[in-house]
DNA sequence: CCTCCACAGGAAGCGCAGGAGT
DNA sequence: ACTCCTGCGCTTCCTGTGGAGG
């Protein structure tokens, strides 16, 4: 028997773990009939040869909106036939500018367009060009706030409709920040918003049955205990209602019981998978930290340890709370240490800002106790495995 | 009560990179 | 291909502020 032959054939209680995948698109989607209904009839009208309404669809994380349009997209495909009609999905966060987008969409009819070099004008009239042989193109941008020049894209696709005999383009945006709306410039937000949607987040009881049927693909009969379910759903609806973050749950718990050649997944595995997501998320937030932003909570870590010098509250050694100022000097320490050169106090506050923002770090303004007016830093993780992956990754040990 | 401490945080400006316009 | 412009990361300078200390 090979070590490969010995690990296939150990026992396993995943029967296809890319159900929990994030990009999953279920056959039956739960909770979402009446928006995946709505977007349905909006687009309908491609199919009949109109331009259908421009729509906005809101929704916080996981609330099911990229997996509702790409739903809507199959069924789109499968619907049209020989209709003239078209449906491009774009992510944003990678096709970021007017420029990108329109030779995104227009490379699967100008082959040409591969090799970089045509001018914005070029690009707009091959648009033209296309719709006006009578073709329906709807555009999904998801994320569609990460657009740098949104504004003049929305000008150039409505505009192109004006130009068209036939044919027409309209937009399906999703974005997951509501504000963004505010950001735009009213004209584009009127032709923009024909429509608006909202997804709603999920609640307890909708995650719980949406864990049951991806389980159901995603495991062996019986390998999940109900009140693992029931705690990852409830844990998930207090927390944001993020279905990707109930099936990543699940999925590290399952991973766990795994490794420790159990059966079944209960509660308290769920339960340690929490904790061990949350460390995933905090560790790989401080890699991706910028160098300076990691100097500086290596110095708020390295004086954690070591306890503050000025700031001790009555009878306790070590509160595990800082000043501002010597967390600056630390910082100035190890910037020494590592051979860079230490930024000003003034941009060293904006540090601790972003920290902060970050959840790495809790500030209170000093109140009464302390002399001056300063700012009381605490460390949110756990110092040591701050220490070590900070090491690491700025001095090499 | 006044003064000083130890900062907070706004304003102005600088050098640079990358993108837009020509 | 070139310049021009803008945004970013940052420094320098400065005024403001709540409590400690005398």
């Amino acid at each position: 028997m090979t070590s490969f032959d010995k690990i296939l054939s150990e026992k396993t209680i995943f029967r296809d773990a890319s159900v929990l995948s994030p990009h999953y698109v279920p056959k039956d989607l739960y909770f979402r009939e009446q928006q995946l209904h709505d977007i349905m009839t909006i687009l309908s009208s491609a199919l009949k040869g109109q331009k259908p309404r421009n729509l906005i669809i809101y929704g916080k994380t996981g609330t099911g909106k990229t997996c509702t349009t790409k739903k809507v997209m199959d069924d789109f495909i499968q619907a049209k036939k020989e209709i003239r009609a078209s449906i491009h999905y774009i992510n944003c966060r990678i096709y970021n500018s007017r420029y990108r987008i329109l030779q995104r969409i227009l490379k699967d009819y100008v082959p040409e367009l591969e090799k970089a070099g045509f001018g914005l004008p070029f690009l707009y009239e091959k648009l033209v060009d296309v719709a006006s042989t009578g073709e329906q193109l709807v555009i999904i941008l998801d994320e569609i706030d990460m657009i740098k020049d949104l504004d003049d894209l929305v000008y150039t696709l409505t505009r192109s409709n004006d130009e068209m005999k036939r044919g027409g383009v309209s937009i399906i945006g999703i974005s997951n920040r509501l504000s963004f709306k505010d950001s735009l410039d009213p004209r584009s937000r009127s032709s923009l918003y024909e429509t608006e949607m909202i997804f709603q987040p999920y609640t307890a009881e909708q995650l719980r049955k949406i864990l049951e049927q991806r389980i159901h693909d995603a495991f062996v009969p019986g390998a999940i205990d109900s009140s693992a379910i029931n705690l990852a759903a409830a844990i998930t609806s207090q927390e944001n209602g993020d279905a990707r973050y109930a099936l990543k749950l699940l999925n590290k718990a399952a991973e766990i019981v795994q490794q420790e050649k159990r059966e079944k997944v209960s509660d308290t595995d769920v339960e340690a998978a929490r904790k061990k997501v949350e460390l995933d998320i905090t560790l790989e937030t401080i890699n991706t930290l910028p160098e300076m932003h990691q100097l500086v909570l290596y110095a708020v870590a390295n004086l954690t340890n070591s306890g503050s010098k000025y700031y001790r509250l009555e009878g306790t050694e070590n509160t595990g709370i800082l000043l501002s100022g010597e967390v600056y000097e630390e910082y100035e320490r190890a910037c020494k240490l590592s051979r860079k050169r230490p930024r000003s106090s003034r941009w060293y506050k904006e540090y601790l800002n972003d920290l902060e923002v970050l959840g790495l770090i809790t500030t209170t303004p000093s109140g009464k106790g302390v002399r001056g007016q300063t700012t009381l830093i605490r460390l949110g993780p756990n110092p040591e495995q701050v220490m070590t992956i900070l090491k690491k990754n700025l001095f090499g040990n």
